[in-house]
DNA sequence: GCAGGAATCAAACGATCGTTTGAGGATACG
DNA sequence: CGTATCCTCAAACGATCGTTTGATTCCTGC
């Protein structure tokens, strides 16, 4: 499963190698010389494909939520406002997503990336992802004030915070977990997703 | 409160200024000579009082964590292993120490310093961390493992990471959640503790 | 098969990085 | 008063940064 072979586009290889310096040693740490030489390609490819490291960055980020937060959407869509639906149930629309996206290729080296972005409070990098991305979560929270309409707005935005702030944690680290090698891919999956799921249900529901 | 004024020895004047520029660029986006400037010193006493930059950044966590961890550690002392003690009182002692911390002077930065440091890899900043505290974090799970004994080691690993994931996440942005005018400071932190402890804790018991 | 835009290349740009140097100032002790 | 020690300072070191340039190669459409 090539994240950056010979016989890839100069752009995608040039993505796949960013994600992964970027993972390993931040925004600011990798520079454009490690990441083209780890790409196999011209240092000025950068630049002439995507005009600047920041644009680079910020590519990186496109390429990866918007078929993260497209899932998380249509995931959420067939459940919002129905009258069955279980925190559970929205928590998994949200987790499920990132969880397939940590198990594809060097998806969970994303995940890392994801979680520099919420470390970094750089403000540019935050209005990008608040103007691109922010509808999802103001969406999620809406349906979590449905569900749980004894919180205040001020508590519910507490527990939101907190739930995100521990699986970005947690999903960032998920290339270190591996599975037990007589457990399925899809079956462990499927138990690390119960494991988070319950985890937030419980601190999203506590009294 | 200052943190950084002439008044103060070069290498604390230092030391502040390099919390708060570790805070907003990171480690390696907050150069030297910046951080100098900041602090009204010349370039030269960095390496002069430190030796090199990756020194002054395990003093500045030193300097803090010492004294965090050695309040966590007592505060942990006074309960362990008591017939009484709660999931509820564990997580207090883990969690009062950092609010007091975060309410404190530029301590708040800190606590997005460390955020940082959860968010790179760095194997040897994480060699550091491990080195030096990793006994606090052990002491803290082999209490909880005391106070949840149905949970499989596995299931408590990860909820205690889950339980410290969100809550780094959640005390490096306390520097922008201001209390309201009309609540005392003390108050407001023993509330903020009690958010924090309550879902924690539903979290850590849950099913 | 040839013109022309797209893509790649080596080389250089000025700026900034962490670190080192050696001279000079401040301070305490004989 | 002299001297030894701690500290500060401006200046420079070589390395590396993101970006730009201009020539060269590749490939496509006529």
């Amino acid at each position: 499963m090539p994240v950056s072979s010979a016989s890839m586009p100069t752009k995608e290889r040039i993505l796949g190698a960013a994600e992964e310096l970027f993972a390993r040693h931040g925004f600011e740490g990798a520079s454009l010389r490690q990441l083209t030489a780890a790409a196999g390609v011209n240092l000025a490819a950068v630049n002439y494909h995507f005009g600047s490291k920041d644009r680079l960055i910020e590519e990186v980020f496109r390429r990866r939520l918007d078929q993260l937060n497209g899932r998380r959407m249509a995931a959420l869509q067939k459940i919002a406002g129905d009258a069955g639906t279980t925190v559970e149930d929205v928590l998994a629309a949200f987790i499920v997503p990132a969880l397939e996206l940590s198990h594809d290729g060097n998806g969970s080296l994303f995940m890392r990336v994801l979680a520099r972005a919420f470390a970094e409070h750089d403000d540019t990098l935050r209005k990008f992802l608040s103007d691109n991305y922010g509808h999802v979560m103001r969406q999620f929270t809406a349906e979590f004030a449905r569900l749980l309409p004894q919180l205040s707005k001020e508590e519910l935005y507490w527990r939101v915070d907190l739930v995100t702030g521990a699986l970005t944690h947690a999903m960032s680290g998920f290339g270190m977990i591996q599975r037990k090698s007589d457990v399925p891919e899809d079956r462990h999956r499927e138990q690390t997703a119960q494991h988070l799921i319950r985890f937030a249900a419980s601190g999203l529901k506590s009294p």
